[in-house]
RNA sequence: GCCCUUGUAGUUAAAUGGAUAUAACUGCGGACUUCUAAGCCGUUAUUCUAGGUUCGAUUCCUAGCGAGGGCACCA
């Protein structure tokens, strides 16, 4: 439809002998004014200086006569825009496609390969709020990416060996000897805590750590690694059942240890050629225009630091996995570490920076003493969904567990992707955690709704029947195909939100119809 | 000091350089006794400041002010 419109515009401005301009076509924001618009006349009167009104209407009549098929209307109007009205038939048609389950995939990334990499757990570390951001948006990408015609595999990047495990297994270790067996989260996590305390408070200890460090990363046999393969696979059985909550399941997983070493062999190999020594590290320093800072990859202890794991981690995925586009969502915070990271990476293989895609989210903040003074210092999900549910409960006693969870979960995701990724969130239960209005649950209640409809009309008898369309339900109809539409543009800017956006349009406009009159 | 992000109704957000800046929450008012009222209808209110580019700026550029983050061996 686009195309006609567009090839009428070009074939009107040829005959009518003005100049060939570059216009734009697209859906006006309010459904009022047609379905597609153009400035066309705008850019005209630009070059020739003639009024645009009057160029609008000669430009708009010559489309009326070419009788584009599809179109009902074709209107001039506001500063001199043309508004083109298409033919109902236009959308039923497109819904007769839309009962098609595949119906809403794009091929925006057809064929390619599309490797999303979020949720990265720590061990030892309970899942928190930061980790639910994480999820939420990487989540979305995820899907996006799925729906777009590529193939796409999730990924996570779970810390395994570092020097703060070494410290928790060595309180680990004091207190309940080497035949240690995990049974819940927070016993691991007060290790790590108590761990990073002690370390800093008792010199004695710093010796000891070290060595189960060591003894870590060689795989040594050795009381403390009997335990780190206990902690290890409880913590990835943990992340998995809580993300599965959630939604989400991962292909695969690169660990930090293994991207470590990576990192660092890279780091030699390509210094100095890449990275320069310096104070006895290794160093990145960016060109001055590029106005990134100086990134230390290898200490002058000789270990990789968080800017080489990175840069291992990116060899790996490249080799591993082949993908066309490579996305990573992590916190704002690490926005300009990351930068540095890509941009050494640049040098080592272009196509590592030419391919990456990098979307940060913003960060939870509390500002309902209530939610935060309950659950006290950094909420974790499991404790924040928890919380939630009971207040879906306290609306309606009536839901079950698994019903009130999931409203739950709908109303923290809808707060987290119906902003821009990247912008912080105010988590506050009492205002951008609500149930009503444009949220979570309005978009679930609204879609039980329509689902309710279609059941009860098909306990009746009565099948879905587009060739005899009703009156007041137009505006829908115009609406629903544009899922397509808004699901490539969210594609296109990894922006889940545009999608969020979308749908409340569309739920708000149903129910509207929804409550004029009995069906 | 330098760099990045950001500033929209009382509040939380939306708006590929386009028309009268759009929704929701809150407040006030209303309909129905009907398919799920977590719904529907009505109503008040907004682009940080000063310049610039443009036919047209919330959007782009410059400066200022406010908020958040980053800037060498933590991740």
């Amino acid at each position: 439809m686009e195309m006609a419109i567009q090839e009428g515009i070009k074939k009107a401005l040829r005959e009518l002998e003005l100049p060939e301009v570059a216009f734009t076509l697209e859906h006006p924001k309010d459904l009022f004014h047609g379905d597609y618009m153009t400035n066309v006349s705008l850019m005209v009167g630009k070059q020739t200086g003639e009024t645009v009104l009057g160029i609008a209407e000669k430009v708009a009549k010559h489309l009326i006569a070419q009788n584009i098929e599809g179109i009902e209307k074709i209107e001039v109007a506001g500063p001199g825009f043309i508004n083109f009205t298409l033919k109902r038939e236009i959308f039923i048609n497109e819904l007769v496609t839309a009962q098609d389950p595949e119906w809403g995939n794009t091929e925006v990334y057809k064929g390619k390969k599309i490797l999303v990499e979020h949720s990265s757990p720590n061990l030892f570390k309970p899942f928190h709020i930061g980790h639910l951001m994480n999820n939420t948006v990487g989540e979305a990408l995820y899907r996006l990416a799925k729906s777009s015609g590529a193939k796409a595999t999730p990924i996570s990047f779970p810390s395994d060996i570092s020097l703060g495990v070494a410290k928790a297994i060595f309180i680990l270790l004091e207190k309940y000897g080497e035949d240690f067996t995990p049974e819940n989260i927070a016993v691991l996590g007060d290790a790590y805590v108590e761990g990073t305390k002690r370390f800093d408070e008792d010199e004695s200890i710093q010796a000891r750590i070290k060595e189960i460090a060591d003894n870590l990363y060689a795989s040594k046999e050795s009381p403390e690694w009997k335990i780190f393969q206990k902690c290890k696979k409880f913590n990835i059985e943990y992340f998995e059942q809580t993300v599965a909550k959630l939604g989400s399941e991962f292909d695969s997983y690169i660990y930090e240890g293994e991207a470590g070493i990576e990192g660092k062999k890279l780091v030699l190999e390509n210094t100095p050629k890449v990275f320069t020594e310096s104070e006895g590290a290794i160093v990145y320093v960016p060109e001055e225009s590029k106005k990134l800072h100086t990134a230390v990859f290898i200490n002058s202890q000789g270990n990789p630091t968080y800017e080489a794991k990175d840069l291992g981690l990116l060899d790996l995925k490249f080799t591993r996995y082949q993908p066309d586009i490579s996305i990573i969502i992590t916190d704002n915070q690490q926005a300009s570490h990351f930068q540095v990271v890509v941009d050494a990476a640049g040098k080592i293989n272009p196509d590592w920076q030419k391919n990456s895609v990098h979307r940060s989210h913003g960060r939870m903040s509390f500002k309902g003493q209530k939610m935060s003074s309950r659950l006290g210092g950094v909420p974790l999900v499991v404790d924040v969904l928890g919380a939630v549910a009971e207040e879906v409960k306290e609306k309606n006693a009536d839901l079950s567990d698994g019903a009130s969870n999931q409203i739950a979960i709908a109303a923290i995701k809808f707060s987290i992707l119906r902003t821009q990724t990247g912008k912080d969130i105010n988590f506050d239960p009492d205002t951008s955690l609500s149930f009503e209005g444009d949220s979570g649950p309005y978009l679930q209640y609204t879609a039980v709704r329509a689902g309710s409809l279609l059941e009860k009309g098909k306990n009746l008898g009565i099948t879905p029947n587009i060739d005899t369309p009703v009156s007041g339900t137009e505006t829908l109809e115009r609406l629903i195909p544009r899922f397509i539409e808004v699901c490539g543009e969210a594609q296109k800017a990894w922006a889940p939100h545009y999608v969020v956006t979308y749908l409340l349009e569309l739920a708000q406009e149903f129910n509207s119809w929804y409550g004029q009159g009995k069906i």
